[in-house]
DNA sequence: ATGCCTCAGCTCCTGAGA
């Protein structure tokens, strides 16, 4: 089984790159963040075409999150139960028996303010739900765009970027404890790359200069850490023309989805 | 440097992203 998240910064602008990047990268889950349009503007039938069905969670401007599947899935669930939230920020979906949890953490804007408050409670609220997720769903994935660095070696500037949003130690305390419930750090799981980034800021030829954060996981669950085969960044789709300020992560895990389905 | 780029929208500027 293979399973990928992307955050594509408006699907609208970005379908023809998931669709191209689907087609060279038939991954069994991919969980999209920052759709930015309403599930009546969700492309349904272009996805299907290219053998994908879709669970979408949308939202004007901002935010919004959906899992495209090749096989049927079940006990889809949107947003964090128990944590009133007016953002479409999360959905969830038993696949093949594994249960995948996308998620668009907030950003958090600056420490201090009341958006860097909204982020803590939000992971906090998120922490609480996996917990209790994982005691019925031991085969469990949790990927999205994170929002969050593990530490230095997942940002291009540690000391200029010290304490700033996406590495304040606050941030960083709540990672660990969502990682301490029994999840693993795919890509930290393997060999990689030198300044392996998943994100580059689209000013100051951030790509080019790899300047950039690893700020997009995979979690899997201990039942599944035995079973990953390889986790990795895509850096391709970053060269292209308008493309997401975002890579997708991919990872490969041995369960054979058809076989479970 | 409260800048740089990109996207959506009450669209020719602003807010937000990260």
């Amino acid at each position: 089984m293979q399973l990928a998240t992307w955050n594509v910064n408006s699907l609208t602008v970005r379908l023809p790159q998931v669709l191209d990047w689907l087609k060279a990268n038939p991954v069994d889950v991919l969980a999209l963040q920052e759709l930015k349009l309403t599930d009546d503007k969700f492309p349904f039938a272009a996805l299907a075409e290219a053998g994908y069905q879709a669970q979408c969670f949308g939202q004007k401007t901002y935010n919004g999150v959906a899992l495209l599947t090749r096989e049927p899935v079940l006990n889809v669930v949107r947003n964090i139960p128990g944590f009133a939230d007016d953002m479409a920020r999360v959905i969830s979906a038993d696949v093949a028996g594994v249960r995948v949890i996308g998620g668009y953490f907030p950003n958090g804007q600056e420490p201090g303010s009341d958006k860097f408050e909204y982020k803590m409670s939000w992971l906090k609220g998120l922490r609480d739900w996996v917990r209790v997720e994982l005691q019925s769903h031991p085969q469990l994935v949790l990927m999205g765009d994170f929002n969050i660095t593990f530490d230095d070696a997942d940002v291009w500037d540690p000391v200029g970027l010290k304490d700033t949003i996406h590495c304040t130690e606050e941030e960083r305390y709540h990672l660990r404890a969502l990682v301490a419930l029994g999840l693993h750090d795919g890509v930290r799981m393997f060999p990689q790359p030198p300044k392996n980034y998943s994100w580059w800021d689209y000013r100051n030829f951030g790509f080019r200069r790899n300047q950039g954060l690893r700020i997009d996981h995979i979690l899997v669950s201990e039942a599944l850490k035995p079973l990953v085969r390889s986790c990795r960044v895509d850096r391709t789709p970053r060269g292209n023309e308008r493309p997401s300020d975002h890579a997708p992560v991919v990872i490969d895990i041995d369960l054979d989805i058809r076989e479970l389905t």
